[in-house]
DNA sequence: TCTGTCAAGTTCTATATGGAACTAATGAAA
DNA sequence: TTTCATTAGTTCCATATAGAACTTGACAGA
């Protein structure tokens, strides 16, 4: 699984920073270092924690993903969910369903004055879950930033953010004559 | 799509920074800020950009991601793919044989005295291909970053090379033994 | 030159996924 | 109070996905 270690191939040198030379490449000779870098990181993120809750508490990431949600912000609504992780609402209305009937959330129809959305809550057993599952996300953040000072990590965080706010009006549609050259 | 200009729900009183309050939670009240960050852009990048490419050249992410990586790095492997990106290898295989069927990648089996991998590379359609693709890819990152000073954009990329240099020797493997309190 | 081990790619198959159509409920306008 | 448009959530279903087993080739040791 690490990136170090390996040998062999005339093709695949390994480089001065341990990496094989398309990562390499993709990391210091694209032109979108950013995207990638986002990418490579929330992958190495999330195939750690969520491979390892599926291993030890058997919910799929997106079933995970709801009780997160629902932790941090209690009362939420499948729409809220889907907003907010981008899963689509037809997976989270499976998940919920499944969660629901193992009996680690539990749902209100019709709070709030509106009959058609169903605010979502931890039962105990969720709740739980979610304190003995935490850990081990933490975990696996603070393991990515070490190496980056307190200071730096500050910073990053800081920007990160500053990304998201400026991220969150965008369209995610391209205009449909954006590229001309690209119509064949 | 935007977050904004929602209106409705007393459960969902739209914020200051015009987001709903569990997408607010999530960025504010998260023990895993950087993961959720890290997740929700890259997120809002693949959609805009994958979408727009299967749109208007018919490649799903996975087959685009090849050609990128080839164009980034010639003669580069299946295998090279699968570590830099973290895609299964039977997904790329498939994805492999689309192109090459498709005329926009060409193999070389037995290239570097190692009969089994084959180098792959871009035929003079898939570079044109990528020619004019690329620029949607740019103008993404362009735009998300749109609110940063340049200074800023040097500061966010550095430090996220640096957590990638750092996560690559990292295992994606919890011990075994990780969290007694996660034994049910 | 055998033999065992490992790595690269492929194929097979069960499952997960997400688009689209649907139901039900709201709320605005006539 | 009837439309009509909109939104939340569900169901259906075709397709994508990734695990596991398999094939082929390389290489190391005897």
């Amino acid at each position: 699984m690490s990136f170090q270690s390996e040998s062999s191939s005339p093709l695949r040198p390994v480089s001065v920073s341990g990496m094989d030379l398309m990562t390499e490449a993709k990391l210091w000779r694209n032109p979108c270092p950013f995207s990638f870098r986002l990418n490579y990181l929330a992958l190495r993120y999330n195939r750690a924690c969520y491979d390892w809750v599926q291993k030890t508490e058997g919910l799929s990431r997106i079933e995970y993903m709801v009780v997160y949600s629902l932790a941090l912000c209690e009362g939420g609504r499948a729409r809220d969910i889907a907003r907010s992780s981008g899963f689509p609402k037809n997976s989270l209305s499976r998940a919920i369903a499944k969660l629901e009937e193992s009996g680690l959330i539990t749902r209100q129809r019709g709070t709030g004055g509106d009959g058609r959305g169903q605010a979502l809550f931890l039962s105990d057993a969720g709740w739980a879950l979610f304190r003995r599952t935490l850990p081990a996300f933490e975990k696996r953040e603070s393991e990515m930033l070490t190496g980056l000072s307190h200071e730096e990590q500050r910073t990053l965080s800081h920007l990160l953010a500053k990304v998201v706010l400026n991220c969150a009006p965008l369209s995610d549609a391209f205009p449909d004559d954006f590229n001309p050259s690209a119509t064949e």
